[in-house]
DNA sequence: TGGGCGATTCGCT
DNA sequence: GCGAATCGCCCAC
């Protein structure tokens, strides 16, 4: 049983029937497992359907499908051919918005992702949508599944963590939308925040 | 601290 | 065909 996820309130399916502005900032700080292994969430982005630069933007797709149906599911994607980036459904079932997990600090089975990714740093264990996936095991299987349920684990944040805020990473469209949240101060976010 | 590049698969036009 | 919600590595400053 994992140490650090104890004592905080398990998070429910309905704390996702909510905007993705409301949620994204909320899961700072928040403890996210994996068959046992990950720990806190320190940095996300929203991707709500009207924004050009969410998946669900051009309409329902096979791959997208699971952005549009219940929140509270796990939407898994490949990116660049290469890397497995992890979603969280969110607001009402169709409306097909979802925020993306970007950089975890990792807290329990060290071991077992420094096994999935061969690197020196523990700063460079999770701390990328990729990376965390490779640590955690995260790949195609996990798409669809409820985030509520085994294998998945969520914790609630304990206290109210300082939050940054910037624009997003690694797209084309909306660049200038602020919309990339993080944990102020973490030595485990993908890039730095400005300012 | 930040930019440029190659790798590599698949969805979509 | 094109290009992508990335990563790791190299380089310059």
């Amino acid at each position: 049983m994992p140490t650090t996820a104890q004592g905080s309130a398990k998070i429910r399916r309905s704390f996702f029937d909510r905007s993705v502005h409301e949620v994204a900032p909320e899961l700072i700080g928040a403890t996210l497992m994996v068959d046992g292994i990950g720990g806190v969430i320190v940095e996300v982005e929203a991707y709500h359907h009207t924004d050009p630069a969410a998946h669900s933007y051009n309409g329902q797709t096979e791959r997208n499908g699971v952005m549009f149906g219940p929140p509270g599911m796990a939407y898994v994607y490949r990116s660049y051919g290469i890397h497995w980036c992890l979603n969280f459904v969110c607001e009402a079932a169709g409306s097909a918005s979802a925020v993306l997990i970007r950089a975890i600090e990792p807290t329990e089975g060290l071991a077992k992702m420094r096994r999935r990714r061969a690197v020196p740093d523990v700063r460079a264990l999770c701390s990328g949508p990729g990376k965390l996936c490779q640590a955690l095991g995260v790949s195609i299987k996990h798409n669809g599944l409820a985030l509520d349920r085994p294998p998945f684990e969520l914790r609630a944040r304990t206290g109210k963590p300082e939050i940054v805020v910037g624009p997003r990473i690694g797209i084309t469209k909306a660049v200038d939308e602020p919309w990339r949240y993080g944990l102020k101060g973490s030595r485990f976010l993908s890039k730095g925040f400005k300012s």
